[in-house]
DNA sequence: CTATAATTTTTCCGAAACGATAATTTTTGT
DNA sequence: ACAAAAATTATCGTTTCGGAAAAATTATAG
């Protein structure tokens, strides 16, 4: 007995590839899985491989997310967390202040950090950030320099912001006199289930 | 050649287990499945089933997709994009100004949105916003209020913050004289498809 | 309405994953 | 350093999955 509904992957699955217009054979064709496989799983018939689920979400250029089944939404569609000014949670390190907002809500997947950019020379590489996922960041006031690993160094000051994929190993620079402070919100691929994700702040620097 | 690395999703799922304090016995007992299957599975010995993973994201629970290497991150590792003072998409509605950031972005999961509060009062609920997903606002200028379909209103000054989901049907208003400024994120579950990058599944498309 | 093609489903078998157990290695705690 | 706990590896029978082709169904053309 199954723990999940392969129909429900199915339909999902079959409802994508009409929605394309495909036929199991040219579906079957782009993915490299059996016609055989595929009509088993549109059928339920099957639970499915991971390995097939993903060249089937590849091929119909679709995120996996799309036609899995996911654990259902009503797990969290009534919380809600203020941050006052003196709230959330403070991390101070070299080259910035942290705050990070929502601190006390666990799962949730966006991580807010107000921060006061400090440094105003950018540190080794090796000791910039880097995290799976994408950033956003908003400059409240100040003009601050970002520093990418494939982009020539981009200035930003208030009420502009920038968005990147922050894989990309990045560092934030004070650029102007007054200290510039700005909001960052970062997406993880995995809800963060701790109030402050020790990846989030964790840089590419060798531990101690 | 498996599709997916199947050594990230046994990191995951070894994360996540160490992170509960648990050992594959009694992971292996809670879940369902066998010892040298989570063995297996956590070193990347095996690509998994799909039952087999439900099972064990339902013995942590945590969402599947909390252990589940949806999106790797070598799709999309490069980008980035500037949005200035001038730039974004702008709407004007009856009770927000709107400037998107980022709108040139496709593909982003986070919507981040520039917002000036011209509403003063509520209007009825069934014009409020609701959205599968998560918001977060944090308040530029200004005071403002949060009515939500689940909570008294909130009110939130510059500085602060809120964190909440946002299929609860949610409005902001304005209590300042001065017109409130705020920066909304938000996050939604399923990424559209059509903004979904070509190149991102690029290799598994034939070429007409 | 039939004949034919297109599409889907089913069948059959090899391949891979799973479970149970035991042996070995690694980690942890004292 | 030792013992205990935990994790990895190995083996093997069982179950499930995946692929090729046949069978059945559905769609299409004349």
């Amino acid at each position: 007995m199954p723990v999940f509904d392969p129909e429900e992957l199915g339909a999902r699955i079959r409802t994508q590839r009409k929605k394309e217009g495909l036929t199991l054979a040219e579906l079957s064709q782009r993915s490299g899985v059996a016609v055989s496989t595929l009509s088993k799983l549109e059928n339920g018939q099957t639970t499915g491989s991971v390995e097939t689920i993903f060249k089937i979400a590849r091929a119909m250029r679709v995120l996996v997310d799309h036609i899995f089944p996911f654990a259902p939404a009503e797990m969290t569609n009534g919380r809600l967390l203020v941050t006052r000014r003196d709230g959330g949670e403070r991390l101070a390190i070299e080259h910035y202040d942290y705050q990070l907002h929502a601190a006390g809500l666990i799962g949730k997947r966006m991580a807010p950090l107000h921060m006061a950019i400090k440094a105003r020379t950018p540190p080794p590489i090796e000791e910039w950030s880097t995290h799976p996922g994408e950033e956003f960041a908003f400059v409240l006031c100040g003009l601050v320099e970002l520093n990418t690993e494939h982009y020539a160094p981009v200035r930003i000051g208030a009420g502009e912001s920038v968005y990147f994929d922050s894989i990309m190993k990045h560092c934030y620079v004070a650029l102007s006199d007054e200290e510039p402070r700005l909001l960052s919100v970062c997406l993880s691929e995995a809800p963060s289930m701790k109030s402050a994700p020790e990846n989030l702040f964790a840089s590419a620097a060798p531990k101690p």
